[in-house]
DNA sequence: AGCAATATCAAACAAGTGTTTAACTTTCGC
DNA sequence: GCGAAAGTTAAACACTTGTTTGATATTGCT
């Protein structure tokens, strides 16, 4: 019943996934990830010649579903023909597809946190590729789609509200992956939820009731700022 | 001239803050802290009993003036006498305070990171006693502030507007991390600047641009969704 | 079948880690 | 000024790290 890979590339790279996911990347050795693969230790720097490659190849393969499916769903958004698109069903798709691309996968809560260091690290690849290829086209892809439903937006304020939502998304991502490595009886988890109760709710509830929150407050502040301007 | 310190305890402390807080805890050796702060290999754990736990001291360092600034600026809001106090004072001030104390020490403009990592951490001090101390006075101070600045405000509105602030502080405060740690003449900084033009500012102007954006923002949000109800 | 090329493996390697030791020096109360 | 406590030191310790080795097994091609 159950499809096992035999391949021990790919083994790898989903153990790796998951482990690099929860603990980071020097908290994981690499005869860890051997153990979790069932492979010989020999075999991350046969196949990827470094635990380095290894992580980057985890994160490209990440990566590149998410950066497809954010411009995909923002094609079916600017294409509906039954309803004209404007600036809440950009940003609704902007906030909903980013936040179920990086909590929805099971293993990953925190690819966040990879993505932060890939792009951070001074030692190992160059991150303008990865910056130029994963992140640029799907911010210009709703940097322009927001003009273009709103031409009345300059450039500028165009990058303030992104950065804006954006960073509201990181932060609502962040706290679901922050209580999900708590231990549930725990006063740390309890005090979260306390203070934030949708964090009480399942994944899919949280994931709604957080899209929701940040389309309305992102949509009031636009609205009020830079209102539509009718001819 | 210079007021050079001897205490070994504290020299610790200051190479251990700077180095910390540009590099992350594990790429930063004892030896290389010791080097840095000009004294022996064993005295940090002489004097602190463990690398983690000089880490841990060094949160805790810059956090209390951290909190007690943010506490202060929020009195000074609320005591003022001469203007009566409004949400956006408040907001102006929770927003302020934490760009300020977050990048305008100049040894740590990741203690964002830092913090991160403290409060993630499975091994080490159990991060409810730094939470509790550290994260949640804040927290609660600013919310009773906002009610009582807008009393028709519900508590989990509270919680909402909090999260969506705090979490464009940190993107703002990240973002200007990410670009002071890059090569001036590298493709990724002309990129950034691109992108976001006002990180090409200076520090000080960066501060308050980012400050007015996140208030008018979160403002036009807060008086949109949540107006004040006059009786 | 036979022979390369490829893949896997246990074992060893070199370098670095945090920490401890035991000898030495300084400091400070009496 | 003596002696005990506190502080400092270079060296060693025990361990983990990522990586490489050379032998062994498997594969794919003619």
């Amino acid at each position: 019943m159950s499809e096992e890979k035999h391949d021990p590339k790919e083994k790898l790279l989903d153990a790796a996934e998951s482990l690099f996911a929860c603990k980071g990347f020097d908290e994981v050795s690499i005869r860890e990830l051997a153990a979790a693969a069932d492979v010989n230790v020999a075999a991350v720097n046969y196949h990827f010649q470094g635990k380095e490659n290894l992580f980057h190849e985890v994160i490209i393969r990440r990566f590149v579903v998410q950066r497809d499916r954010s411009l995909e769903a923002l094609e079916k958004v600017l294409g509906s023909t039954k309803e004209k698109p404007n600036v809440a069903s950009v940003v609704r798709a902007l906030v909903e597809e980013n936040l179920k691309g990086t909590l929805s996968v099971p293993t990953s809560g925190s690819f966040m946190t990879l993505l932060a260091r890939e792009m951070h690290s001074q030692h190992g690849h160059s991150s303008t590729a990865f910056f130029r290829e994963m992140v640029m086209p799907v911010f210009q892809a709703y940097s322009t789609a927001l003009l273009q439903v709103r031409p009345s937006l300059q450039q500028e304020q165009i990058s303030w509200i992104m950065a804006s939502i954006i960073g509201q998304i990181h932060h609502f991502v962040t706290r679901w992956h922050k209580k999900k490595f708590l231990p549930e009886d725990g006063d740390d988890f309890k005090i979260m939820v306390q203070v934030f109760p949708a964090l009480g709710q399942p994944l899919e509830e949280y994931i709604q009731l957080v899209a929701d929150h940040i389309t309305a407050f992102s949509m009031a502040a636009i609205d009020s700022l830079y209102p539509e301007v009718v001819e």
